[in-house]
DNA sequence: CGCCAGGATTGAA
DNA sequence: TTCAATCATGGC
């Protein structure tokens, strides 16, 4: 039976830690309470004892959707049993237990992350707010709710102009997304193809878009594809292995990079994101 | 190689 | 209260 309300089981899920590090900029949080839009659904999220409660405006038949997103099934004991068992990645696996990647949608993950470069988090926020404000479809939500906005198409955004997208306070990335839009609107390049190729040909292809470098790159195939050996790479990360597996001798970023492929395993994105919220909110 | 292009926020002076 | 630093892509 379709239902407005459902508790999808999990086990050490930190929904707080997850939705506030860096993977996501569209979930609002009142008290233990997240607010979000899911593929042009109002989801409202809370942890319970051994799973998430979710609801919907709308009832729901398949909670698929948000399963997959949240990743709920995903045995996390397993995956940190994976990670090298050093001082650093032991103090963080025991400092952010519950902490999960999340699987967004290729576009949505793409257009933030473009978005993303030399800006901070809160700044990410407020120009992805923006650019769901102007061009994003009104969602129904519940009486007395803020508005909430679906995530623009790339064919919604392919057809603006890049002073409309400067009004969204992006500045210099407006012409790389307005031009990675097109790309994908048109066809140029298939975000769902990319789903079949390897993890280093899927790289290549995302980095022919403007304003994709290697870390964006990184991060969305580790937030949206899933390729678990994906490693971003940003100033926090880089400090950290810097400071905690190079101790003093100077380390290039071609030597982070080797060194973040060879050492990490099979999960070496979960590490990153384990490395990185532990460094960002419990070091210090 | 070095600099710059938005700009909200943080923390130092 | 100024004011420098944060963020990491691409063009020059």
């Amino acid at each position: 039976m379709p239902a407005k309300k459902v508790v999808l089981p999990a086990i050490d899920y930190d929904l707080a830690a997850t939705l506030d590090s860096g993977q996501v900029f569209r979930w609002h949080c009142a008290g233990d309470i997240w607010t979000g839009v899911l593929q042009g659904r109002w989801v409202r999220l809370r942890s319970v004892p051994n799973g998430i409660q979710a609801e919907t405006f709308k009832p729901v038949a398949d909670w698929q959707w948000l399963q997959n997103f949240l990743q709920t099934e995903v045995d996390m004991a397993t995956i940190c049993q994976t990670f090298p068992q050093d001082e650093p990645m032991t103090q963080a696996v025991a400092a952010c237990r519950g902490l999960r990647l999340l699987r967004q949608d290729p576009w949505e993950c793409l257009a933030s992350f473009i978005l993303s470069s030399t800006k901070q988090i809160v700044q990410i926020r407020q120009i992805v707010r923006r650019l769901c404000e102007d061009f994003g479809d009104p969602v129904p939500v519940p009486a007395g709710e803020h508005a909430a906005f679906s995530f623009p198409a790339p064919d919604k955004i392919a057809g603006t102009t890049e002073a409309r997208l400067r009004a969204c306070k992006m500045g210099f990335r407006a012409p790389y997304l307005l031009a990675a839009a097109k790309t994908i609107a048109t066809g140029g390049i298939s975000l769902e193809a990319l789903r079949g190729v390897s993890r280093p040909e899927a790289r290549l292809k995302l980095m022919e878009l403007p304003g994709v470098g290697g870390k964006i790159a990184d991060c969305v195939l580790l937030f949206a594809y899933g390729f678990d050996t994906a490693f971003p790479v940003d100033v926090w990360i880089a400090r950290a292995l810097q400071q905690l597996y190079f101790s003093r001798k100077a380390a290039t970023e071609k030597e982070l990079h080797a060194f973040a492929a060879s050492y990490f395993g099979p999960h070496a994105g979960y590490a990153q994101q384990y490395l990185f919220h532990y460094i960002r909110t419990k070091l210090n």
